[in-house]
DNA sequence: AAAGTTTGCTAACAAGCGTTAGCAAGCCTA
DNA sequence: TAGGCTTGCTAACGCTTGTTAGCAAACTTT
């Protein structure tokens, strides 16, 4: 009979603090002997878990692409709603994974070029097919003339700059709730700033 | 009698072209021998010049907080201007100093945290300041009625958020000169995506 | 022509890097 | 009770890191 609670797998562990300081130090500056120490282990016994250094970053990377892609495909399952909605459920829900998990987030946003050379490509494959999933909403609003924007292409980067941000900002223990982040950022974004 | 166009210092090239690998690797997977590579030179021919990596990184760190202080202080030097104007001025001036040096920009924004002990804590206060600058700016807005927000520091840490994201995808050679960057993003930011 | 500055090389240093091999204790399943 | 995962250690490997010392040409200034 299993635990009822199952402690995390020691590779889980070891994923979740390395995101911890892959995002505190950066992918390069963290070396596996800070890694084990933090996990009170020892360089080599990481091995036993992982294959390599890379291997970790791989799967925090592509992790959290499946989660953005997940949220966007929610958020827009209704085609038929009218643009202004379905882009705001997109954008709360991509500040929905941004927060469940800021350390995830941080380095899946600043520390994926130190992946090599196949995984590289791919991982700016897929955030590319992500940002064309944005930039299609947002034409087909400027096309019903329910947005305003001289072109999708630099509404979408400005919009997903607004939002990518957040990870350097946001502290889980803050004042505002996760949901009211969202909420508000997306109220910003889409209306401005000026009243 | 001097060259008429006198040819950058030594140490001014080497800045240059650390900035862009700084940015392109990161400053911690960035090799001396590869900047001095780069440059055409050995590795240790750098120290003739320079007195450590480090010293790199600081010198563009701080140098590009002079050129944003600056920028904001000209674009709010008019106290008297609505604060939308105001405003506006400053997210100009802003994207100005980001677009000028897109690399020196990236580095700023993302390798600072590899300045050790007094640096480090010198930028955040640097940078602490500046962005209060703005939250004040806008807390005026928001007083005078001229700005709608829920309040003014998330305002600012959003609005902010908008423009710091621009290095990662900004092409100088791209079709929208960086006055026309400026002015759209501003736009976008300032009242919105919704018609 | 002398003196000093700028620039660069070669060679090497001590330290730290990611990773591997080989071994062993503890656990779960049969 | 045996076999096989899981987990972890020690010791070491080959390599790369930032940096230094000592020397030497070339250019600039006096």
């Amino acid at each position: 009979m299993p635990t009822l609670v199952p402690a995390a797998s020691r590779k889980a562990q070891i994923d979740r603090t390395a995101t911890a300081l892959f995002r505190a130090r950066g992918f390069a500056a963290t070396t596996m002997r800070e890694l084990a120490n933090e996990l009170g282990l020892e360089a080599g016994s990481l091995y036993s878990h992982i294959r390599s250094k890379e291997e970790i970053l791989h799967r925090i990377c592509f992790g959290l692409a499946e989660d953005f892609f997940q949220g966007f495909g929610q958020a827009t399952a209704d085609a038929a709603a009218p643009v202004p909605a379905q882009l705001r459920q997109a954008i709360e829900a991509h500040v929905r994974v941004l927060t469940r998990d800021g350390a995830a987030s941080a380095v899946f946003l600043h520390e994926w070029r130190h992946l090599s050379a196949p995984a590289r490509a791919e991982f700016l494959a897929l955030r590319e097919r992500y940002e064309a999933q944005f930039r299609a909403l947002i034409q087909r609003g400027l096309d019903a003339g329910e947005l305003a924007a001289p072109d999708a292409a630099f509404a979408t980067l400005a919009l997903l700059a607004g939002l990518n941000w957040l990870p350097t900002w946001y502290r889980p223990d803050g004042k505002l709730s996760p949901d009211e982040v969202a909420h508000r950022l997306a109220e910003q974004l889409l209306n401005g700033l000026v009243g």
